[in-house]
DNA sequence: TTTAAATGTTACAATTTTGTTACAAATTAA
DNA sequence: TTAATTTGTAACAAAATTGTAACATTTAAA
């Protein structure tokens, strides 16, 4: 994942979260924390996306909307709107101005996150890899495909959501419980030890021979990557 | 609510106010009257969360955050910072050492408590890292791994939760009848000599060879670590 | 020193947890 | 439709963990 991402929002707080996670994320992360110096620091940023507050302390999120727009080499930036109010008519008037999504606070970074690709993969398709990595194992979520050591492995529906499901925390381990929750469809009840077969199963197909066990079992607690 | 806080602040009464009433809210709370001083206790105190004054007799606050955040150990650890400069530019100097959020004083409790639940709340799903550490001895509850001088331990369920118990307070001593509370799951009956098995298998996964004992006998009392 | 209490150590059977396989039902593709 | 794939579960095997008894050693007090 790379790109620049520009963030125009007076909290602090909210900054520094984003900021960090976003950089965590293989983003490069710039920000200002009042309307005037944003658009400035804008220019010699040159973003592919901004992430705007609506209420400024100086000018709203809207009008700087507006200015950019009116800025030719802005004319195709992508805009995420931050925003506390959630009514509808703020949001149209909103989509006029240009923006291209919105995010009511408070959000989680995930659902941040989740939204820039989205808006990424619109405006420049080629700064959104999302390929998840670990050790020698590689897994497209685009083409859902899964590589070992540059070797394709087919993988089934459910054994493909596991192991997307491990590598979004490699290394962390997960309860049967909690596998469930993420890896299953809601409301679906099955028994807990369907997942160790599914474990099984992942297993054979990732642990091609030769390759070192790449599933950790923790006695009494749950299944992770190693 | 609970987590540990400390506290780095060289106005004795804002300590006193703030301590107490943090501890009214069920933290755990200890302090400093200067940077040094605290830095060290820092290690020790392995706090959730850290309050942090501007101006201090020796070290900046700024100095301070800067010196934790090179620290592994502290990396996620989350900064609020007190301050009584209210100047913009001098927040964003914060910012970029690496604090979580602001409060500049004079400051309300309920101020105060709101901030520290955002910033854990923030903080605690992902970030904080869920490591227990006490001498050369880390335990990892995420990744479920517990390593003595870096070379990782291999430990069972039970004792796991027994290493854990102890590491929450360590050198504190607890007796067999609140160690079988606190480890054991409820209203499991088990023989109160049945620690001292498991106690001995601890050892013998933590000493390994040439390692100084890690776990005392507090005879007719119970154990501890030391 | 002797004695009694507390703790250390070991071995082992019972229990719990996980691995593995097979198979029928359900789903999807051809 | 049929054929192929995928899925969940039961059943059994293998492995790891657990609690306790039995005996050894240490400690503290008499």
């Amino acid at each position: 994942m790379n790109g620049k991402i520009f963030i125009i929002e007076d909290e602090p707080s909210i900054i520094q979260l984003v900021q960090h996670n976003l950089e965590k994320n293989g983003f490069l992360v710039s920000s200002s924390l009042n309307g005037n110096d944003g658009l400035k620091e804008l220019k010699k940023f040159q973003p592919d996306l901004l992430l705007l507050d609506w209420m400024l302390p100086d000018l709203s999120g809207i009008e700087i909307c507006k200015n950019i727009r009116k800025d030719k080499s802005f004319k195709n930036l992508p805009v995420i709107m931050l925003t506390a109010k959630g009514e509808e008519e703020d949001k149209i008037k909103g989509l006029d101005s240009g923006v291209d999504d919105y995010l009511t606070k408070p959000f989680s970074f995930n659902e941040l996150m989740a939204r820039i690709k989205a808006v990424l993969r619109r405006s420049n398709p080629n700064t959104v890899s999302d390929n998840l990595k670990f050790d020698d194992l590689m897994l497209d979520r685009i083409e859902k495909r899964v590589f070992r050591d540059g070797q394709e492995i087919k993988l089934g529906p459910t054994e493909f959501r596991l192991l997307e499901f491990f590598l979004t925390n490699p290394k962390r381990v997960y309860s049967r419980d909690q596998i469930l929750e993420s890896v299953w469809p809601n409301n679906v009840n099955v028994e807990s030890r369907t997942i160790d077969v599914h474990i099984r199963r992942l297993r054979q197909s990732v642990n091609l021979k030769n390759k070192k066990e790449l599933i950790r079992t923790v006695r009494s607690s749950g299944y992770s990557l190693i």
